[in-house]
DNA sequence: GATGAATGAGTATTCATTCAT
DNA sequence: CATGAATGAATACTCATTCAT
């Protein structure tokens, strides 16, 4: 469950040797992360993004071989900067509660950052891209395995065997809640962090109080 | 928060006059259920409802101005049927843990009969039907009253005038632990009813383990 | 040139032996009438018109073969009110210009009594409809005819020998400021009257002041 | 009256920055052109246009954001073809009947060279492209500037203020003999060209045969 | 006879992708 | 290497026409 998996890039047509590509293709990558957070899947084109990018549509496909492979690399950029999350929650000194209101506070910030882009590429991934996507399942295993970890250290009712199993369904329930609220528009009514941190503490079997 | 919305039907460009032309209207729509929940969002054409169905493109058109309004009779009709598994629910004699495992049974249910449908329709909907769906919200409104009665009904620990509070992210919280699964196609692993009603029972504060 | 030919209806599937049936007949070609003339070619359709008419499409078809058919049918009907016109002019009693100023406002006023129509029928008859329209030359035959014998009443400069020559010169050129007129919107400023009087008076040289 | 507007290019989706695009914009509006005359309104359709281009759709649609534009480029070009026609007359040193016979002649030529497309943009542009042609009342504008200064100077018996009413009236009424000549194929039989200088030289007051 | 449901070829338009310059 | 012009399969939608009821 903690496998540690190097966050490989994606499949690229040609391995950039010098600066130059290396930064061609990461300007790319942000402007299809920017296109497709700010328009959503329908209006998003290989020739918006390239002209997003300030490149011609013909260098975009030097480095990319064809759209999912875009969709791709900025999936991977963006569960990276999710996983980084994580890993600060899971290094952090905090206990109990305390670390709970930590987890809760930092999920939310991830979907209040760049909302679109992280509701597009998290529940709204069409069917054609999800073949190619072996590197989500990467991420998400290393996704949950930061999330067991953290779990294990809160645990109190769970025997400590389960920790993996309670942390699936700790990482989904949070999700669907954060998700519909930001679907709602109430990612930021005060209730939601409560509400949260009360299922998660009360799932666990610690004070919700406690530090 | 229990506000009854007649299911209006969708806007149909002609209301069928014969029997046969209501046949088809459904025939329709179910093909277009088939076609969303098996292919998605992106190889979800017009024309291949039409084909699905058995009929011609033109008969399809006789029915459904555009294909917003084909979207929007398929979702009605697939919320119709969620709606019901809450209603059924809502007026239950069970009570305490014994309904909370009801409730979770039919939801996994829902998802289970036709899951490609249930993610695609709640999940990935393109922004571009998203103005028509007013009808949406009414669903949505209707579907958290059950719930918040349902969840009035378990309270223990929860103050009854949190009831709405609590019923949104109890059902939020299910809605993703259950999507995840699905999506994960792990929807009939054993832990994961247990799981659900360990949850809810834990965070309204009643026994696992009562009637 | 002053051949008359008789007002032949244009071909009909079935020649419309019952009352009814001849009645359906001319209520379609009126509906037809009325929505060219308020929607022009583009949204000219066969469902649009058995619609207007109160009939089904299939009763259409009975007494039309083609939608061909049915804007030959309007197009006889109109070209026989618009030749009335100058059957009118041409039994007047009245001589020189007065005769002029009574065909420059009976030809103004048919453009004024249904400009859509007139327009649409005479001006913008698209390709596809000019083959079978032997019937358009019959009535412009008999058009002309009638104008070639209102012109040899008229003339004083123009030699008897020339007066066919002179009609189609003088019709056609009416028929332009008009139509440019109509066009414009201008079709009741004073002065086009005038002009128009102006302009034949002067052509077959006769006083335009006289009677 | 005598406005100069300069012909502004109709909007262009993307500006030809190859030498290669500008010629293509051409052929384009060169095939277009010779669909519209050949074919009327009724089958002119992008594909067709395309395809007598010899280039693909796609290529038409990046330079012509919809079937309308490509309309008024063809609109635009025909209407800068007339206009030339008038100007030359009215920088010409004739006078008198020899200005306009040059004018007569000049006027059937235009409709000679593509009658067919002459007829349709002037006389039959549907409904739906009116919209946009601010552009056809410029040149229109334009046009009977030109009119008006030539008929200012064939003036005898018409006062001067009023060269602008008979310039409209002139062009008009040329215009229709003209086009009606055309349609019927008789453009260039003998008696036009004498007859629409005959016409034009009476109402204007000024002798035929006179230099 | 009348009805209107069904048909399907045809139309405008988009967008991923290629390749000559 | 970069460019952007060119491609054409695919899509939503219309409408003349037929035919079972």
């Amino acid at each position: 469950m903690s496998t540690r998996v190097p966050p490989a890039l994606p499949t690229l047509r040609r391995r950039p040797k010098q600066a130059r590509s290396r930064v061609t293709v990461e300007i790319i990558v942000e402007a299809g992360a920017r296109v497709l957070g700010a328009l959503g899947w329908d209006k998003f084109t290989t020739n918006k993004v390239a002209a997003a990018a300030g490149v011609s549509i013909g260098s975009l496909y030097q480095y990319f071989p064809d759209k999912a492979s875009l969709v791709e690399a900025i999936r991977a950029k963006h569960l990276a900067d999710c996983l980084l999350v994580l890993r600060i929650c899971h290094e952090s000194d905090l206990r109990g509660a305390e670390l709970v209101r930590q987890l809760v506070s930092e999920l939310i910030a991830v979907h209040s950052t760049s909302p679109g882009l992280h509701r597009v590429l998290l529940d709204e991934l069409p069917e054609r891209y999800s073949d190619r996507l072996s590197l989500e399942s990467r991420y998400e295993h290393e996704y949950l395995g930061y999330y067991a970890a953290i779990v294990g250290r809160l645990l109190a009712v769970i025997p400590p065997e389960n920790a993996d199993r309670a942390a699936i369904l700790i990482s989904d329930a949070v999700d669907g809640v954060i998700h519909n609220a930001a679907r709602r528009g109430t990612l930021h009514e005060p209730g939601l962090h409560a509400g949260l941190v009360t299922l998660i503490t009360r799932y666990v079997g610690i004070s919700e109080t406690g530090g």
